[in-house]
DNA sequence: ATTGTGACTGGTT
DNA sequence: TAACCAGCCACAA
């Protein structure tokens, strides 16, 4: 299994509702430091239609396309309608970030 | 093997 | 706040 496979199931199990960084995806999918390679991997990914893309943000709470772009727009609306609330163009990560839990984990991750 | 890249991050100005 | 910037890293070419 590839380091991308792996940010992609990682990613796969934030539940709706919830956020969650770039770093965060990278720590959990066994990548320190490796946040920038989250958002390549959610790019390339090859099921695009069963990807939560959208609940991946950056550490400052704030969507990490240009605050114009189609994508930006579609991200935001996305959040939106699962209830993730969006003050400024910022999440507040202390009310939405993900918080897995051991079980969830341990479960879903083969590696 | 080497190099360029980016939907990042955290510290410093 | 906001701009800069060096550090980081898997992947593709």
């Amino acid at each position: 299994m590839t380091s991308n496979e792996r940010i992609q199931l990682v990613t796969r199990l934030i539940p709706a509702g919830c956020v969650a960084s770039y770093g965060q995806i990278a720590d959990l999918a066994g990548l320190p430091n490796a946040a920038r390679q989250v958002s390549k991997a959610l790019k390339a990914d090859k099921d695009p239609e069963t990807l939560p893309w959208h609940r991946v943000i950056n550490a400052q709470g704030r969507i990490s396309f240009p605050k114009d772009s189609a994508p930006y727009r579609l991200q935001m609306e996305r959040l939106r309608v699962e209830g993730v609330i969006i003050n400024n163009g910022k999440v507040d990560l202390r009310q939405f970030r993900w918080q897995p839990d051991m079980a969830t984990l341990t479960l879903s991750i083969p590696f």
